[in-house]
DNA sequence: CTCGTAGATGTACGTTGTACGCCTACGTCG
DNA sequence: CGACGTAGGCGTACAACGTACATCTACGAG
């Protein structure tokens, strides 16, 4: 009846993203959203109970740009490419891996994703208890790799300090080999050996 | 020559570990530790740099307290012998996960873990590029799968409402399946997967 | 006993999330 | 077409946080 709304969740949902994207998770404050789109900082209030709710948006809004329509085709291939396809939405915003981890399980569009991934596994045959262990094994290798990723890429300096650990031979040695293995190809073989013990299973 | 410190690193993080267990995550403030130690807050700031630092040696105490020395046998038995170790430990103390995913990286304790790791992978025939992507891909499913179970426990309220979505048929049957695999079998099991799937390779 | 050094502390400031109360613009109804 | 009630928008204010800074103090070495 009376005003209505100047905002939609998803107009909130990108500014927000496109401050943490210029600035920054750390400058993530409801006083930069709020700038952002130029209103008063407690106006966002009522759009979002608190920072939660408005981080979650974010995340949602992330996870909502992936195209799950994978074409048929063998249930791996299907398999890699939607990961694929999550993996390279998160990485166009990487500040907002943090978030992803934190909220992954509280909004609407990873139920989505899950549904999409149980579709694809039901039809290769997958079913009770099995099912249950792949989807969840499925998507703890994916947040753990974008974790991986996120905090300790193999091209980072934190590899180059494990090389030079005298302490650690292996470690050292390993660490060395690894400098070398691009992100994407540590991603799609470390997925290949999941989906290998999924089959065999 | 002067004073000598009153706190060992190992003091403080059993402290602050103190406060997480007690009262949460969101009760670790430095005024929080301080108290629990006795002394003003500033002084903390003689031992650990900033929040960050605090945070730091508290994972890595935790992840410290894992015996690292398995015994003998099939690798795979080992490996799974060392990672359950780890997620019992960290479960021990499950409010510190957050934590324990934001820092794993730059804690010393953690070179310790991988160093074994590697042990076990070298020994079992692994080298070069594929001892390299097993290393990854274990850590990527061992914290993946303590990100699940912290945020999103198959026996927590997230599967009963994932139960209940009649827009997703898959995902309402899957979870209604899925509350009744503890967190042990769905651990084991989805290692099992990816041991196998290295063990294929 | 004295002294220099580094530990311990108290105060204070900037930043954050957000509770609260007021003002205002609009859709609806007379 | 005008008055009204409702919900949106906003400004102020506050408590809690991390931590910079200056000061005081207790100890080991001489």
């Amino acid at each position: 009846m009376p005003r209505p709304r100047s905002l939609t969740p998803d107009r909130l949902a990108t500014a927000t993203l496109t401050v943490i994207d210029r600035d920054g998770l750390d400058a993530l404050t409801m006083r930069a959203v709020a700038k952002e789109l130029g209103m008063a900082t407690m106006s966002l209030y009522r759009y979002v109970t608190d920072k939660d709710e408005l981080e979650m948006l974010v995340v949602d809004h992330v996870l909502s740009g992936v195209n799950l329509a994978v074409p048929p085709g063998d249930w791996r291939e299907r398999i890699t490419e939607l990961l694929s396809r999550v993996r390279k939405q998160v990485l166009a915003h990487s500040a907002v891996v943090p978030l992803l981890l934190r909220h992954r399980h509280s909004v609407p569009s990873s139920m989505v994703l899950i549904e999409a991934t149980l579709a694809i596994l039901t039809d290769a045959g997958f079913a009770g208890e099995r099912r249950v262990i792949a989807q969840r094994t499925i998507v703890a290798f994916l947040f753990g790799m974008l974790q991986n990723e996120h905090y300790g890429p193999l091209s980072g300096p934190g590899t180059a300090v494990m090389a030079a650990q005298e302490r650690f031979p292996l470690l050292a040695e390993t660490a060395a080999l690894a400098r070398d293995v691009a992100g994407d190809a540590e991603f799609h073989k470390g997925l290949a050996v999941v989906l290998r013990g999924l089959a065999d299973g």
